[in-house]
DNA sequence: TCGCTGGTTTGATCCAGATCAAAGATCGGC
DNA sequence: GCCGATCTTTGATCTGGATCAAACCAGCGA
């Protein structure tokens, strides 16, 4: 109870002004009036405990959502009720922008811990969208880096044999950590190891007896849910081996010396 | 000679309003103001012939492009060359938008066959979308579309037998042509047996097997790159073992009587 | 027209990783 | 603190589809 209040009062606090995510969800260098205008726009929803969903499959889609705190899961279902995750999902990423064509919800948005969320009408979100350039640019960027993302998930998924698979998955996490001013070497996992296999197009077993394989070569420990990674060059040589290269085929296309 | 002067006539003559393919690249409902504000910044290119690119990865990005006519691949390249396809596309989709957030291709988009298109320039296209609601609407169903097709795809990768796959990706394919007027089960396939397998994360070898098996089954008909469908329904059932199931899983979790 | 090249098919073999089985860990509820 | 349920690990086996090998075929340039 006690607990439950001081959540709310938090989220009473959590104007996008005094968010430290808000530089991750929004847009940079937005005045001190559009950040008003957008903070009016958002709800603060009540937390959404693991285990819970934040929309389904076939939801009518309302609203984006921008993960405050916790993770989370998105998947689809299939006819026959398998799941295939689509991603996991850390505090300052915008969820639901795949329900924007068809107005339902494409996915499944489920908890993998207590989760706080910012809900963003997305028709007050649009109209804002029109007066604000730097929040229209930043809602297509969004959307574009999520493509760009899958495109590598869909060329891991293809084509990487299943060490390359493990180990693109951590070193994204890292660098999401990273990105978020965690610790990229040392964190720990949400997700269970049947959530990791079902995302990568494999078996359970397989993921754990990859895990203790790292951990023989030295490139990491796990222990349980937690991860110290002790090599995250060597595992993001394994990584690369699907990772588009941006700079790269110049010796074999590009040489114009 | 007279057959690209022809081809300059016929692109001079392809303003939006006269395009058969609007309705697919651009938004519904458009005034005929808006449609001119449109047409006068796109340009249109010179047709690119077969196995050239429109884009190349690391190319620095300017605009999108809409596919007029013919049809193409995109695919990233890893650091050791190898080339994942993300997706074949055709005449009035648009391309390029997952480079939006890094102003930098991420993808190579390479001709499969003879290729016209008009190139929006983005900078006046995102000026544009904030003038034009119905445009910035666009924009991002556009974008959403083409995650959740991403998502669909993801599934049959992670999860799908061969036969499922290949089976998603023609009616997949049949629906296209549906839509753009075409027939949806007689229809020339403008890539190789080898980019469809890359594309499905197989070898050449099962495509071609599969190809024969499908055919044996009364399936379809193929013959080199013509394909005859004969047995549509059979096709997507098989191909639905992995598409997401919207209005499903009632029986299971929505039983509200 | 011929012969080369690259795409396609078919057959035989092999192996990465799934599946099956079962024994530990952990955790939430009472 | 106990107990059943769930998650994880480890081992043994099996198999779908890859890989290897080779014939075949269409298109095309000389």
């Amino acid at each position: 109870m006690t607990k439950s209040r001081v959540v709310n009062l938090d989220e009473l606090r959590a104007h996008c002004q005094k968010c430290s995510l808000y530089r991750l969800c929004m847009p940079m260098g937005l005045e001190q009036g559009d950040l008003e205008r957008l903070d009016r726009i958002i709800h603060r929803r009540r937390p959404v405990e693991k285990g819970e969903y934040l929309y389904r499959l076939g939801d009518p889609f309302q609203s984006v959502y921008a993960l405050r705190a916790g993770s989370l899961k998105t998947f689809t279902t299939n006819h026959e009720g398998h799941e295939q995750i689509i991603g996991f999902h850390l505090p300052g990423e915008l969820l639901g922008l795949d329900a924007i064509a068809g107005r339902v919800h494409v996915t499944s948005a489920k908890a993998l811990e207590t989760v706080s969320v910012c809900e963003l009408p997305f028709e007050r979100l649009e109209e804002l969208s029109l007066q604000i350039p730097g929040l229209q640019r930043h809602l297509l960027s969004l959307m574009s880096e999520e493509l760009q993302h899958e495109h590598c998930h869909l060329a891991v998924l293809a084509r990487a044999p299943v060490e390359s698979r493990l180990a693109s998955f951590l070193c994204q996490l890292s660098d999401r950590f990273r990105a978020r001013g965690y610790s990229a070497t040392d964190f720990n996992l949400s997700m269970s190891r049947n959530d990791i296999a079902n995302l990568l197009g494999m078996a359970v077993e397989t993921i754990s007896r990859l895990f203790s394989q790292f951990q023989d070569q030295g490139l990491l420990q796990v222990e349980r849910k937690h991860v110290l990674i002790r090599d995250l060059p060597a595992l993001q040589a394994l990584a690369n081996r699907c990772n588009p290269d941006i700079r790269g085929e110049s010796a074999l296309n590009r040489q114009e010396n």
